[in-house]
RNA sequence: CGGGGCGUAGCGCAGCCCGGUUAGCGCGCCUGCUUUGGGAGCAGGAGGUCCCCGGUUCGAAUCCGGGCGCCCCGACCA
């Protein structure tokens, strides 16, 4: 009986993934658009599921010896300078702060005060390695006092001339990462831990595979040595760079004399690193596991884990139920995040379809019926096939193996995410660009090649084929017989990971 | 910053080309009754600076000029 819907469908991923994104975005509740062009207002439902990915990184950064801070919004214009390569990257969408106040204008509005110019501006962090470099120069004078590993959880503002919900907007939230080391090799040693931390944190709690290795010079972090990635691929065969991590060298600790004393007695600067996930892999779980009947959420982040839906024609029966549904809910662990939706303007059915869009994993209905049997019906957001779509199980058995179920729910997530990666990905035999090309365009994904380390190649690549060079892929993602020749015919130094990006 | 599209009720839209009563529809919202295992039904009701400013006209959502905003597609970026 197929029923006519009042709402408006989603659009479909195929018709227009990206329609779909933004509609998904907003009727789900993740956030609004707000009335500053380019930023977005996170709403509880999206806040809490950056609060859940905040918490679980956070406690993966104490547990590898780092400690939170808070640094400034406001840089020093003159700081920013300092570092060449990273105020070039950064220069071109910088919010700017001139004034400290406004004056009444003629006509009744607003102007800055002429007579409150700052003698020098100040920059909205666009991220923060000039300040914390700065201060962490003040505070290290020997060895004894490093390493420094810090984290901050801020927002940062970069004017970005096209935005998109959670993907790109002017400020977004994130966390920066900044150590300070003794030696390059620590200080690679930690760079690579933390990519390390960011690829299990995305695997296992956002059930999102990741492609980890080095970026391209071309496509490296403003004043970095080095930049590590994780690569995810999204369900438009389109990558997303979830995560970064950098070696900075001395870049920085040069710029900012931050030196210590080593213990033979010399002055050395020191090695830092920097790395940072954002807002963004809200936007890259939505992608990753979304469907055409809205969010799809890996079960240790979704905000409710399992939504009750009672069901009773009258008052009387409701009563019961909604009685039930406490007696088994008292018996659930504390750690399971439930909900129950006792609205009474809504069907049933009205409630499934929202519950769906929303993505919460487990959806249990109880009913007069199941009063009767002591059974209730449990649906999975994603059923592992779907003849089974609807369970009816025993009451206490349903509730007793949820926990357990819910781990089965996050592993699948990954496992199917996983196939899809694999399935979206070429690898071998592309010999040419043009091929490279014709792939990215017809297929999309990942495209596995060889490259002869020139910018100059890559360069012609990217423009034209308009895939980007995402990663140098670690030893476990490369190829078990990797390409011996870069697309231009050369030897091949290194395989490479092309796609189209977000 | 270039190209395209759109601004009318909370949301989605019609009306505009061809100016003419109190500006309309669906969803949502409020009240009541009946309902509830896949988007409930009926009845009643609330809700609008038609993006803004100016012009043309007896009369502008509609025509003209200027502005603003948003979305999409490109160049740059987490």
């Amino acid at each position: 009986m197929s029923k006519k819907s009042k709402e408006k469908a989603l659009t479909s991923q195929q018709e227009d993934f990206s329609a779909w994104y933004n509609e998904i975005v907003l009727r789900a509740e993740l956030a609004d658009h707000s009335p500053v062009r380019g930023c977005m207002v996170i709403r509880p439902y999206g806040y809490r599921l950056w609060e859940l990915m905040r918490d679980e990184l956070d406690r993966r950064f104490r547990e590898t010896g780092h400690q939170n801070a808070y640094f400034p919004l406001l840089i020093p214009q003159s700081f920013l300078s300092r570092e060449a390569q990273h105020i070039e990257g950064f220069a071109k969408e910088a919010a700017i702060v001139t004034h400290t106040r406004l004056r009444a204008t003629d006509d009744g509005g607003l102007e800055p005060d002429p007579a409150s110019k700052l003698e020098e501006p100040l920059i909205i962090r666009p991220t923060s390695e000039t300040v914390i470099y700065e201060m962490f120069s003040k505070w290290v004078q020997s060895y004894r006092d490093l390493p420094i590993l810090m984290n901050q959880w801020a927002n940062v503002v970069r004017w970005e001339m096209r935005t998109r919900l959670f993907l790109r907007t002017a400020e977004f939230l994130w966390q920066e990462g900044h150590t300070a080391h003794a030696t390059e090799a620590e200080a690679e040693e930690e760079t690579r831990r933390m990519l390390g931390v960011y690829r299990s944190f995305m695997e296992e709690w956002m059930a999102m595979p990741v492609v980890t290795g080095p970026k391209s010079e071309s496509e490296k972090f403003p004043g970095a040595l080095r930049t590590y990635t994780t690569e995810a691929l999204m369900r438009d065969d389109k990558a997303l760079q979830a995560g970064t991590s950098h070696n900075l060298g001395q870049n920085f600790s040069r710029q900012f004399e931050l030196t210590f004393q080593s213990e033979e007695g010399s002055e050395e600067y020191a090695w830092n690193t920097s790395w940072g996930v954002s807002t963004r892999l809200v936007g890259g779980l939505v992608m990753t596991h979304g469907d055409d009947r809205g969010l799809v959420l890996p079960p240790r982040l979704a905000p409710i884990q399992v939504v009750f839906v009672p069901i009773g024609r009258t008052d009387e029966q409701r009563e019961m139920v909604l009685g039930r549904i406490r007696e088994l809910t008292d018996r659930l662990s504390a750690g399971i995040r439930i909900h129950v939706d006792d609205r009474d303007n809504l069907t049933p059915g009205a409630k499934f379809y929202e519950w769906e869009m929303k993505g919460v994993p487990v959806r249990i209905e109880i009913g007069p019926k199941d009063l009767e049997k002591g059974q209730l019906v449990l649906v999975e957001r994603v059923p592992a096939e779907e003849a089974e779509r609807k369970e009816f199980l025993d009451q206490q058995e349903a509730i007793a193996g949820l926990e357990d179920r819910l781990e089965r729910i996050q592993a699948r997530l990954l496992e199917q995410a996983r196939v899809r990666r694999e399935e979206s990905t070429t690898r071998g035999g592309v010999a040419s660009v043009a091929e490279l090309g014709r792939i990215v365009e017809e297929r999309g994904g990942f495209v596995y090649t060889g490259w002869c380390g020139s910018d100059e190649c890559e360069a012609r690549v990217k423009e034209e084929t308009r895939a980007t060079l995402r990663v140098l892929p670690d030893e476990e993602f490369r190829s078990a017989d990797a390409p011996t020749r870069c697309l231009c015919g050369e030897a091949s130094e290194t395989e490479v990971v092309w796609a189209k990006a977000y």
